[in-house]
DNA sequence: ATCAGTTGTTTTATTAGCAAAACATCGGTT
DNA sequence: AACCGATGTTTTGCTAATAAAACAACTGAT
């Protein structure tokens, strides 16, 4: 049972949720203000200021975050390229929730965010190959979307959660 | 910027990770040696005996975990149920990104584990209509996946992370 | 019967992430 | 000058999840 070797790669994450939305928090503050300060960022995220700081400080010492003369915060280079991974993860996870399997809006955009700071770049460059793809003008991919979609309204259900998805697989497929 | 909504959603999550992976634990025990107990979860898992018996006592107060006379665990009906959730996700989720996308079998596994408790139910439906239609038969869906997969060979490659996934998407489909 | 090993629990401490409250420091009004 | 509001920090406390260590209880071998 190789379980252990796996499971604790969770908490080896660099980036915990908390961190990603700081650092994005940041991002678009920067885009829509044109500034971040430790308050803009508590406001954003719905925190208190102190705790906003205290997060913001260990990212200032991490490197991520580089405050200015007067106290307003900027991505470092490090920051940046983090905070363009998991917006790129996000786009694509929404995406692929909302427009390939038809979970609405707020599933997708709530999956996603829970979801974006997790994966590896592998699987994010991987996904997004695929997704695009997926809903380019491709004839192949046009219909086999169309066919996924008029089976999806055909509603032939399992009742989730599906006991042994494996046997699923085997017993329909191959 | 409705950020602030989505993202504590993250924490309100009733089943943690290391919840999850307790209780998927003393599933797995109970295949494999017909029993669970604090000991054998806390070795299965790699933490201390002394850390599994904190957990799995929350565990049982939350009447997730049922206790035995002498001190065997066993999964209560919504345990069971949880246990299932997840292992249907985390199988759906790791065929999906080793046998569509590609990706090795670790890192497959990894990612599949790090998303497995945070995926909603109607998520991890959908992903397994799109899966198990995806690798069945289907010719539409044969063809396509040999095309994709052909392009990933291809190695038609961006820099990732990349900056604007969106207008990736905008200016190449649709 | 004693001794060693295993088991389960409890206590103490640590870390990340939050709230709440106190505090100091500005900047602008009046 | 005095005041008010916003800002940033610090301190205290909380929870979840861990380790480490001490402890008690049971099990088995000799």
């Amino acid at each position: 049972m190789m379980v252990s070797d796996v499971w604790k790669e969770y908490e080896s994450n660099e980036i915990s949720h908390s961190v990603a939305h700081h650092l994005t928090a940041i991002h678009e503050l920067m885009g829509d203000l044109g500034y971040a300060r430790v308050s803009d960022v508590a406001r954003a995220l719905e925190i208190t200021r102190g705790s906003a700081s205290l997060t913001l400080k260990a990212l200032k010492e991490r490197g991520l975050v580089v405050e200015d003369h007067n106290k307003f915060l900027k991505l470092s280079e490090d920051g940046r390229r983090i905070v363009d991974s998991i917006l790129a993860k996000r786009a694509v996870v929404r995406k692929f929730l909302n427009e390939v399997l038809k979970l609405d809006e707020h599933q997708a955009e709530v999956d996603a965010c829970k979801v974006e700071h997790l994966l590896s770049a592998q699987t994010g460059g991987q996904l997004l190959h695929f997704v695009h793809f997926l809903l380019s003008d491709d004839p192949t991919a046009r219909q086999f979307l169309a066919e996924f979609w008029s089976k999806l309204d055909q509603n032939e259900e399992w009742q989730w959660p599906v006991q042994d998805v494996d046997q699923l697989f085997n017993l329909e497929s191959r």
